[in-house]
DNA sequence: AAAAATATGTCAATCGTTTGACATAAAATT
DNA sequence: AATTTTATGTCAAACGATTGACATATTTTT
């Protein structure tokens, strides 16, 4: 069996009590004590146990990671600086990896609030929003609206593509392709295509969009691109994601097409990954630390006073065009 | 406050002594008892406080996963694999991003150990033998020898490392470099530079070994790989990892060298994000799935027998050559 | 009709920790 | 020397669920 407290208090020769009092620093107490307690904590390798503390009412100090998962290096480095910045706080994080599945996702939620999580990070959001109303717990959320009393943050979508669509034009494009999702469901990603259309009108060039999921396979998606490329003949895309960017160049480079004599594409993230390893791609980069950090400290603050009203719903953070050979 | 067992005995008009026994199936109960109950539960959407359960000792159906990261593509893939797997077996899973830290891997041992997992897969590793002894923990290990009585599971490195000499010798190449980690700690990937060596002397070629660590910074790594294409001319590199092997197409195509004309190189790892979106390029695939499926498999059954002998320390599992455009 | 099996309830202890109430002793302040 | 402050101890009740002991019905089987 592990170490407990009537442990320590036997090895340090004082009462149970005085070893809690130490440990939460309640009540009066001698530096002589102190000492005492703490060596024998260290000597024991003393942990207190986190289920019977909570039990008791303190902070399990535990969050729910919910995300369509973390193969796509955006999600990875946005979980990773997530839960980097949550463990320097003294937080743990449970890792839920929803996909594209609503019954995941709802069993991860009963399963959080099984195990008295003080709060949640969503950024995967297949669920309607009374699911997450009903909770009764601190949320956040990444780049989705989930509910009224649930704060978004999100990177600038509209000026990113915006920042996407003039690389492109001035780069002599006129045919510009929007290669993304098409749906608008009221989620700040849709201020993407808002912006497209929205600069065609400006700029006066023929909006031209080609629609493929999030959740579309490596195939559909590669026979989708094929496609537009092959038939419609454009001279710019603006992808949504960096991932998605990349399949164009692939099929671009299959169907002899010269980037960027060509062909100019410009993907949206801007991970460190895809930075690194295809460093040909001009992007629109999002501030995926800041996202984090802004996260973390969101929940936090709602952790620490649920009751507060939410003066701000949306929070925008300003996004960054990182200009390579795909658009020279 | 949440619903408690009070409250679905009140709802079921019953004892909570009774709800709790339908809730474990135990003792006599009749079908109407268990309906009542279970509506009573669902109306009220209860979840069992795991917490309070597992102060009395039920397992908290939770799994410590430790690794150096989630923004490495194969640990990526890995962990998510884990996840899903752990996932549909009804455990949860915290994430321990230990970097290359030993002082925050020791941290996560010890918050594991606070918050009562039942168990831990570990594939980072920067602490010795000794900590991971002391646990007392059912472990399973990725790749890395941590004590006499963690089991192991990981590729056949050696086969995967002999996969690509052989490879690259029958694309014609006669100056092979093995690019990698040179240190030889007792683990399982040291047969990757054994088997370089080994075959070397097999198929009668020089070796050279130009050292690049997994923790070396990008700009080091690129430096290293500059300054070996630029002086010593190989016509064909083994690396250990799809990224490093990226690196060099990098520098390679920066020199003008030609891929495979000039020079060509293989990988390893073959996860799906690099086939997809790096597709030129010859690899080593690890079995990835497989791999999270073993040791899942090896870890529950350390949990649910923890005395039982292990017959088996190591378990290796099959690699295959994809051969792609950069060893044609 | 008696015996056995099934079904439910009451009560209390337990898991490990926290915390308030209360007592008491030593040290510091008047 | 009297009073206040500081330091520690004892005791017990929580937190929410589990489970064994025991009692008492209600069915089912002989």
């Amino acid at each position: 069996m592990a170490i407990k407290l009537t442990d320590v208090a036997k090895k340090a020769g004082v009462s149970v009590t005085t070893v809690s009092r130490v440990i939460n620093n309640h009540g009066y107490l001698s530096d002589k004590t102190k000492h005492k307690v703490f060596t024998a904590m260290k000597e024991l390798n003393y942990q207190p146990n986190s289920l019977a503390r909570s039990l008791q009412g303190k902070k399990m100090k535990l969050i729910g990671l919910i995300f369509p998962g973390i193969t796509n290096p955006f999600f990875a480095e946005l979980v990773q600086d997530i839960e980097s910045i949550l463990f320097a706080k003294g937080y743990k994080v449970i890792l839920c990896n929803a996909q594209q599945n609503k019954e995941k996702e709802r069993a991860y939620l009963r399963m959080l609030l099984a195990n008295q999580v003080d709060g949640i990070i969503a950024g995967a959001h297949n669920l309607g929003i009374k699911e997450y109303q009903e909770l009764g717990l601190p949320i956040v959320s990444f780049d989705r609206k989930l509910s009224d009393n649930v704060p978004i943050v999100s990177c600038d979508n509209y000026q990113g593509i915006k920042f996407a669509v003039h690389d492109l034009i001035q780069s002599g494009c006129q045919r510009i392709f929007f290669l993304g999702n098409k749906q608008l469901k009221g989620n700040p990603t849709d201020q993407r295509l808002r912006a497209y259309l929205n600069e065609a009108k400006e700029l006066d060039f023929i909006p031209h969009i080609c629609s493929v999921a999030f959740s579309d396979s490596i195939l559909l998606k590669n026979m989708t691109i094929h496609e537009m490329l092959q038939k419609d003949h454009p001279d710019g895309v603006v992808c949504t994601d960096d991932l998605t960017a990349i399949l164009v160049l692939q099929e671009a480079r299959k169907l002899g097409l010269k980037v960027p004599d060509d062909l100019k594409v410009i993907g949206f993230d801007g991970t460190k990954e895809i930075q690194t390893y295809h460093s040909e791609l001009s992007t629109i980069a999002q501030p995926i630390n800041d996202i984090a950090i802004l996260l973390v400290k969101l929940l936090l603050q709602r952790i620490s006073h649920p009751q507060q009203e939410l003066t701000k719903m949306h929070y925008i953070l300003p996004v960054k065009l990182i200009k390579s050979t795909t658009t020279a």
